[in-house]
DNA sequence: GTACAATCTCTAGCGACTAGAGGTTCAAGA
DNA sequence: TCTTGAACCTCTAGTCGCTAGAGATTGTAC
């Protein structure tokens, strides 16, 4: 096991340059080095990363990994606290959809409505230019 | 009407900041300032604001915020431009709920998963940590 | 006239990467 | 052994939509 920058990166499935970035970060540790200054990987590696990219992909903030990796290297300590992590994100991404829920149904009444007529008729326009017009509370989104 | 930016901070519940970002990218019109270089707002600006805050809180990105600008400035030109910028925020807002929907689902089976003893017998680590585990299919979240 | 809140410009930071420039190293084939 | 060219290196800057802060100036109420 002495995988390249890009062997890692193909096995994981994690891109070349994020690699780097999250050794920059401190995510990953600074692997050793050939006499060329190239990273070299072993299996730790692999399996550190592939922990990392899994979190990512449900949506883990990387302070959150930090987290879940060093509770993960301390194998006795009870498991509550990954427990609140997850449960804190769970919630986060509950409240996500029910924003985005909200912001769905206004985006069908908007559509409902338009008569396909010139811009001066157009209702979604005039939902957008009168403020007042709908009175429903959504959170910021993006 | 001869609003400072203040004023117009509160009237349209924008931060001050924001607005001259906005001017600054363009979505505003830079406004007339007085001698000592303060800018002071009239009624049109108050509209205009209120349009891009309206359209933020949708969700809209500030692209189609400037094309649906334009588009309610030419109120004889047919309306279906604005639908098409409707409809594909829709669908990206759609593709988000089913993508946040099945990562909820994921984070629940982890939580019932979780037997609450020492970090050895976690689920939640062990999932994240065999990334062969599960193989559910989730795009990219943020 | 004086205090002080509000305004000004400018720069940098957020999160999690991504892109690109310009240079170096590695590995395979001749 | 030499050569090619893919892969690697570092560094900087850009993405998006703001937000924060420094340090200076202006407006306004008393």
């Amino acid at each position: 096991m002495d995988l390249s920058i890009g062997d890692l990166s193909r096995r994981v499935a994690v891109k070349v340059p994020t690699i780097r970035y999250y050794e920059q970060i401190g995510l990953l540790p600074a692997p050793p080095r050939t006499e060329g200054r190239q990273r070299r990987y072993g299996a730790e590696d692999v399996s550190r990363l592939s922990f990392i990219r899994h979190a990512r992909d449900l949506g883990f903030e990387v302070d959150a990994i930090r987290e879940l990796l060093s509770l993960s290297a301390r194998p006795d300590q009870p498991c509550e606290p990954a427990d609140r992590i997850v449960l804190r994100h769970l919630e986060s991404v509950e409240r996500r959809i029910a924003q985005l829920t909200l912001l769905r149904s206004e985006l069908r009444h908007m559509l409902d409505d338009c008569r396909h007529g010139p811009v001066r008729e157009c209702r979604i326009i005039q939902v957008l230019a009168d403020h007042d017009e709908c009175r429903h509370e959504h959170g910021k989104v993006s």
